[in-house]
DNA sequence: CAGCATGATTTAAC
DNA sequence: GTTAAATCATGCTG
């Protein structure tokens, strides 16, 4: 502890005649009034103060020993209390330079980051939900139960219990160090000016070494937990195939809306809820409108560039679209009503002007072909032909 | 393992 | 904001 060291320089430059000039004591009057008497007062003073600064420097025992002497040294209780009023205004000199600093902005974000992850704050309950949410985010709102998603939860468990263990260590180990440190001080402050302040200011220093360490620990969770994620949770990384019932339920109405694919917000979230419906085997639990556009994306540009292959798809998917229409006119001419059971929304073209459609409704287009046996092979060319 | 299928992302146009 | 188009990265299959 070189805390004791620089006390001793400190002191060992006071010139004690000078104290009244310089730190505004006053050696009591009674020892001044004769000169003789002064002298070896100084001496006497001179005397104790290099046996203390010499005390370092000898055996434990030996030191120990003079420690007994000047504690019972009839000057002690004097120069004791002048000895804490130096130390006092130099205190005062450092007290500006060592205020209470701001929260370091580095460790508020681990902090806020280790808490968005779940890794810190509330043992699971609040945590889990966290980084559901968490997971959710980085998957594109996609919170499916899959094994990766539950292995990725054990792994960041594990990464929290390392945390909460080791952050504990560190606690205790910097309260043990604390009270030790407090405990010397305390001890050594029967033989050298100590002032509450200087403890407190000796913990401050101590807590601020350790809360470094910590946060060295908290970058690295927050490292961990960031690789974590990248390998879990990247959903391009971790692409799924859409189940079967889900992509036949897009391909119902991609081929069903063949001269218009596009569907409205309100089609893409009915869609989207129909697709969440259906379970299968290593299925998503929800399914996203944006995950609708994705495929409408895909569907649009990839059978516009090969309508040849997509042909068998697309009198697949007509001739189910026309059985279902076919059901629904049976059972419209069954209730011996002559509404029709389709909306044509005619007159309408692709985004893309090389995509002119015809007016036809696809619909219509399906009921005439069951009755002509043709079934619609491709409403839009890619030389932009009306079919 | 190669090659194709497919969901997601990026870029640029509107 | 949506979209086409290109591209990426992975899944699947023979």
């Amino acid at each position: 502890m070189d805390e004791q060291a620089r006390m001793m320089q400190s002191l060992s430059g006071v010139n004690l005649a000078g104290l009244s000039a310089h730190g505004g004591l006053v050696i009591p009057p009674a020892h001044m009034h004769d000169g003789t008497d002064a002298d070896g007062r100084k001496q006497d003073i001179g005397d104790i103060l290099h046996q203390i600064m010499t005390i370092t420097d000898q055996s434990l025992d030996e030191a120990q020993a003079k420690k007994h002497g000047l504690n019972c040294h009839r000057m002690k209780p004097a120069l004791f209390s002048v000895l804490c009023d130096i130390k006092e205004k130099t205190g005062l000199s450092m007290r500006g330079a060592q205020e209470e600093d701001p929260p370091d902005p580095q460790l508020m974000r681990l902090d806020n980051m280790l808490l968005a992850e779940g890794v810190s704050g509330p043992e699971k309950g609040g945590g889990a939900a966290a980084v559901a949410a968490a997971a959710a985010a980085a998957s594109g709102g996609v919170a499916d139960n899959t094994v990766e998603h539950s292995e990725y939860r054990a792994k960041l468990s594990q990464i929290r219990r390392i945390y909460h263990t080791e952050l504990e260590k560190y606690e205790q180990a910097c309260n043990e160090f604390t009270t030790h440190v407090m405990n010397l001080l305390r001890e050594q402050s029967r033989t050298r000016p100590i002032s509450p302040k200087e403890i407190e200011r000796m913990v401050g220093i101590i807590h601020r070494k350790f809360s470094s360490i910590q946060m060295q620990l908290k970058q690295s969770t927050c490292e961990a937990v960031m690789i974590l994620r990248s390998r879990f949770l990247d959903a391009r990384r971790k692409r799924r195939n859409f189940s079967k019932q889900a992509t036949e339920i897009l391909n119902e109405y991609f081929y069903s809306h063949l001269s218009n694919p596009y569907p409205s917000e309100e089609a893409k979230e009915e869609l989207a809820k129909k697709c969440s419906i259906t379970i299968s085997q290593g299925a998503r639990s929800t399914f996203t409108v944006s995950q609708v556009s994705n495929w409408f994306g895909n569907k649009r540009i990839r059978y516009k560039k090969n309508i040849g292959k997509f042909q068998e798809e697309a009198n697949l998917y007509a001739a189910k679209t026309a059985v279902t229409a076919a059901h629904a006119v049976a059972a419209a001419v069954q209730n011996s009503q002559t509404s029709s059971p389709a909306t044509p929304n005619s007159g309408f073209h692709m985004k893309d002007e090389d995509f002119q459609l015809d007016s036809s409704d696809s619909k219509s287009t399906l009921l005439s072909s069951m009755f002509t046996g043709a079934y619609p092979t491709a409403c839009f060319q890619p030389d932009g032909r009306i079919q």
